[in-house]
DNA sequence: TAGATTGTTAATCGATTAACAATC
DNA sequence: TAGATTGTTAATCGATTAACAATC
């Protein structure tokens, strides 16, 4: 499909989803075309990178011109894995649970949860939105009969593991981890452990720097595990 | 206070709360010592990484014996400027406001929440714990009078950029958005703009890689706005 | 054509890692 | 002392930026 295996820049990756955001917006507002320097404003990436960034995934723009906008925005989604519906489980539906199922910012990007599962009797049975609420028994089971690649973590810190062990066991690809934990898996899966608090930890340094040397944080939310 | 003002890399201080996050799991432990190489295996970083960027604050150890885990713990607590409380009001009380209102992982960074607003009439005046929700046209008024620095955005896309004004020209000094915009702040302001749907797309990227290629991606959640 | 903006090479910059003497 | 693990320098590696000819 692709020429001779791209070894794609690490920090390139993270950048993609804002030029995609980006473009989604000038598609949005009917433009066709738009350059590299406009790009760079839209998103505080120096203009050399962005097109640095692209090229290396062939979406070419033309000299003197710009970007296609449409072709752009399909080149990224297609990069990004965007065209194909991403079908997740969520573990854990408390209220970190709950906003990210209604988290306004996944429609984009493909993401379809298609089952909820969650330890307390309470809850058990309960639909939010069409979704009905499994117990975590059921995890096992129905990641591996609907062929699920993606688990979404949203548990306490002291159960993490354990469900991340069930949904490696069940054929899960990739791990989106919300709790407090890092979690260990087998290098062929994907993890994100995403913690809210790390960012906040790098905001209030920031914060405490005194006057002038002040710089300010911005996010290409950054990296990537080995 | 400090010699002569310490550059601190960028990527540097994106790891600190990992590290801090050992740290305490080690205290809470009982441990009273710890190697770069013991802390290396908790948060997936090489161990002369670790060393160079605690010696760049003097968090020094001990050859032979490693760090001290409370000393270490409190010199990371300073840098982070967790020591003092960090008061913050939060804009936007949907589910993602409500969410981020009990992430418990806050506890640690000494985020205090004083007070919310919406501007949904049929919620204002509701009490979420202790905090009673005002409405935005307050927001001015009350974070001026309490002198408030962190303010967190989580209404949606269209709503961010006013918010964000108000919050600035009351005199907030960070900004933490949540919502699907970049908000543009003066050189002086610290913004983080948190974009859970950013790291989704990298996730399904490396979902899409074929086969042996797959390098999985973890995160120190990166990096920072000039 | 002249002006704009690209793709790409080469130069710079910063971050990571290897190596090791110093220290407990 | 011997063993462990540090702090730090030097070497490597990768990412960013400046410069510019090629192209529309």
């Amino acid at each position: 499909m692709n020429g001779p295996a791209i070894r794609v820049p690490k920090f390139t990756l993270t950048r993609l989803p804002y030029y995609y955001r980006f473009v989604c917006d000038c598609d949005e507002r009917g433009l066709k075309f738009v350059s590299s320097e406009e790009i760079s404003q839209g998103v505080q990436v120096n203009a050399v990178q962005i097109r640095r960034d692209l090229m290396l995934f062939d979406a070419l723009g033309t000299p003197g011109v710009g970007y296609s906008v449409g072709e752009l925005r399909g080149k990224l989604e297609e990069i990004l894995g965007l065209n194909n519906v991403n079908e997740a489980v969520l573990i854990g539906v408390g209220r970190l649970g709950r906003a990210i199922l209604d988290y306004p910012g996944f429609k984009r990007y493909g993401l379809s949860i298609v089952a909820l599962f969650d330890n307390a009797p309470e809850i058990i049975g309960e639909k939010i939105g069409t979704k009905e609420i499994f117990p975590v028994t059921e995890l096992e089971h129905i990641v591996a009969r609907l062929h699920i690649k993606v688990g979404i973590i949203t548990v306490s810190a002291s159960g993490a593991q354990s469900v991340a062990d069930i949904l490696i066991s069940s054929g899960i690809k990739a791990i989106w981890n919300f709790a407090q934990v890092y979690i260990r898996v087998p290098r062929e899966i994907v993890v994100r452990n995403e913690d809210l608090a790390a960012g906040l930890a790098t905001l209030f340094h920031h914060l405490s720097e005194t006057g002038t040397e002040t710089k300010v944080a911005s996010d290409p939310p950054l990296s990537t595990q080995l």
